[in-house]
DNA sequence: GATACCGGTATCCTTTGGGATAGTAGTATC
DNA sequence: GATACTACTATCCCAAAGGATACCGGTATC
């Protein structure tokens, strides 16, 4: 019992590739505004101030950033019009519907997991 | 052109509740650690040093953290054996499976999503 | 009695995410 | 010429996440 060498090598590269994998999904969705984000532009297109507003607390900085990243990651397109003042509209990718699945399975199991965890308070020990 | 009060109310309690559930899916995987410890646990129970030497570069201040949290989230469960030196041994819970699916999706999505942002890179502007 | 192993905790420090505030260029209006 | 609008950028700041290092109480071994 007292010998424990068996050191676990168990890193495969399968299982590291499957981290990596998850994480890159995670990472598209991390951060305080990706959902709202990707949701208020699901009603259509909008203006940078728009979506500002919409959003209500967010700063230009965070915004910009949010939006270059969800650029980036082609979930939104960014069109300028050489309008009175300029126009720029962002609006969501068809790509960006690829994401429906997962978001689809990350709401269902968050709905349920919440219900279990407020129903079924965990084991308090009785001491 | 000029008029845009379309002030897009669109904060449908769905909504707020879907971005919620979500996130609280999203929570539970956050960090730096919980994929590889939920990965490294899926080949057995360990012991508290065990996993540190398994992680690699974990310190036990952030191992202990995440193992609470991951109990908390009943993902985990601890047992704790009175033997020669104290043995405590984590080990995933049946409820962990439930993230499979969630899990599974969210691997593939981030496999393709890597394959397409390598392969075609954006569109670049030509200045 | 010194050292080592186990399962952690305590204290401090650095990095990162996010935000507040101000300012920019261009045009139009008063 | 002052103000206002759009679409941002720049600078500074704060809090949270993560980590380095040291330590604790218990037992066994040298």
């Amino acid at each position: 019992m007292n010998t424990q060498p068996e050191l676990i090598p168990h890193q495969g590269e399968a299982c590291l590739a499957s981290v990596k994998a998850v994480k890159d999904a995670l990472y598209v969705l991390s951060g305080k505004w990706k959902l709202p984000l990707i949701l208020t532009l699901s009603n259509g297109p909008l203006r940078f101030k728009e979506i500002q507003r919409a959003l209500g607390e967010i700063t230009p900085k965070i915004l910009s950033k949010e939006l270059k990243e969800l650029e980036l990651n082609e979930f939104v397109e960014r069109k300028v019009f050489s309008t009175v003042p300029v126009t720029v509209l962002y609006e969501l990718t068809p790509y960006s519907k690829s994401l429906d699945k997962v978001l689809d399975e990350l709401r269902n199991w968050g709905l349920q997991h919440r219900q279990r965890i407020m129903h079924q308070p965990p084991i308090v020990s009785e001491d």
